[in-house]
DNA sequence: ATAGATATATCTATTAATTAGATTGAATTG
DNA sequence: CAATTCAATCTAATTAATAGATATATCTAT
């Protein structure tokens, strides 16, 4: 096999011009070029070089050879840095836990941002409900956490403020009441609850129904909710086209038919978090800054 | 450095399922792995490997590093085999001398097929008039050469009939004599004629007109014979646009309206030319023949 | 629990590859 | 024609890579 060194010789005699230069460039002697070269040339079977007079002059073959040559030990040299960038502690990977209350799309752009300034850090994202994501903490399986609960021992940054309405299919039954709704009037129909991710399993929701349908995501509750299946309270900014589509309607309650929870970024490590996870959490942190202040 | 061997050794160990395996599968002892494996690790000052158990699992930032080695190792081995095909006689060059009169698209199609089936060798065109093609010849400056000249010493293969007529602009004073023409008519026009490129400099067309146009490259001169610059004659295929469009009009002579002249594909070393020579050569035959059956 | 099997790490002696330095021969320069 | 420059070659010394033996840890089956 020819060795990553002798492709060096080769492109730093080309850029230098000639096998004593190179050597200097090289830090080595004149005749371990020449050996390298001469080792290259016999694995291959072929010349590189053609001595015209005294200096060294590609073959047509050499030329080609140069060419590929430089790119292969660019992209070596690419990896020798980038290990360089992993052993400074940034991350190859990094892990977020996600609440499904968190708006994805906003999440998603802040990845987007990250990994076009880090091509080398592979971003991995869990959705998770309620439970879900104090176990991804508790368990190391992810680095970043955007949850509405902060397990103890843990520091969270205020995110935003995710706001619940009640609602239902305009056609659905309790629409048709023609009054305001009180908990005797739920407790009749089937409300759509969405898992608890955890392994505890957490129930979420109003335990006063009597008739539940459970969800393992929020996507396909909304999506039961729209067919008439039952009643739920869903996170605004999550059912902003329904609403305006007039394919969900909030129900109008006595009390309770607005909720609120206040989401957490949290870091597993706190501040000894890696470089790569601070600047994707700060990313989201900015992305909802700018999204407040529109 | 890394060497290549020590990223061979990391995809041998992630594909083969530990240090022992990939000792066995490299044709190496289990303790050079290991060591090979300590030095990748020391002088990136990284873990790539964590023994989990008594198994041998890849650290995240580990990951990274093997999916990029899998691709510098593809390409290396790449490398070799180009480099093999050329010491059988590959070339990494191949050169073309072609005589304008020989229409480029078909010549362009043939280089076409050839540079995607053969990616590692490169193809120079230099186009030529005359002696041009010759001298490219005879100086070694072309493999193959497409000329209506056979230099002695050389066996050309016929290619194809170039038909030339005489053509003016429509509104050009040739048009307007209302007969057919004999040479005195054309005595007093300007001629265009295209230069030989060869360094001799033979003189082409007819040498009787008294006012000439010379110019390097026959599209120049058919573009100036649009312009009613001059009359020339060109072979049929290069200016069967003009002629549709009617830009340029055939000039209805005594005699002599009409020449013909034979192309022949020569190469420079005969049967010793190499593969990729003889397979580019073969492609242009092979599309003149499909031409001619169309 | 415990013996046996399996997998990596480490130590050591040996072997192979690389290196520098000196020298030679060829080609260029003044 | 002498001086200089450049690559090739030879040699000795150094360095790196390797296999083999052994140690250590862990898993498996009894």
């Amino acid at each position: 096999m020819v060795t990553l060194e002798q492709w060096q010789c080769l492109v730093a005699i080309v850029d230098s011009g000639g096998y004593a230069a190179a050597a200097e460039v090289l830090n080595k002697s004149q005749s371990s070029i020449s050996y390298a070269i001469q080792k290259l040339e016999g694995s291959l079977d072929l010349r590189a070089f053609k001595i015209d007079g005294r200096k060294a002059v590609l073959t047509p073959v050499g030329q080609t050879l140069y060419r590929r040559a430089k790119v292969l030990l660019e992209e070596a040299q690419q990896m020798e840095s980038m290990a360089l960038q992993f052993s400074a502690g940034m991350e190859a990977e990094i892990k977020i836990a996600m609440d499904t209350l968190f708006p994805d799309w906003l999440l998603l752009e802040a990845v987007q941002t990250f990994m076009t300034e880090n091509p080398m850090t592979r971003v991995e994202l869990q959705e998770t409900v309620l439970s879900g994501s104090d176990e991804a903490l508790l368990k190391k399986e992810a680095d970043i956490v955007i949850s509405g609960r902060i397990p103890p021992g843990f520091l969270g940054d205020p995110l935003m403020q995710v706001t619940f309405r009640a609602v239902a299919a305009p056609d659905h039954a309790l629409h048709q009441v023609g009054r305001t709704l009180d908990y005797q009037d739920l407790r009749l129909h089937r409300q759509l609850v969405v898992k608890d991710s955890g392994s505890r399993g957490t129930d979420s929701g109003w335990l006063g129904a009597q008739q539940r349908l459970t969800l393992s995501h929020i996507n396909t509750s909304v999506r039961c909710a729209v067919l008439g299946l039952g009643y739920a309270w869903f996170p605004v900014l999550k059912i902003q086209n329904e609403l305006e589509q007039g394919v969900l309607k909030p129900l109008s309650l006595v009390s309770g038919g607005e909720r609120s929870v206040e989401l957490y970024l949290i870091y597993r490590d706190g501040h000894y978090a890696g470089p790569g996870t601070k600047q994707l959490g700060q990313l989201i942190k900015d992305k909802i800054a700018k999204i407040s202040v529109e």
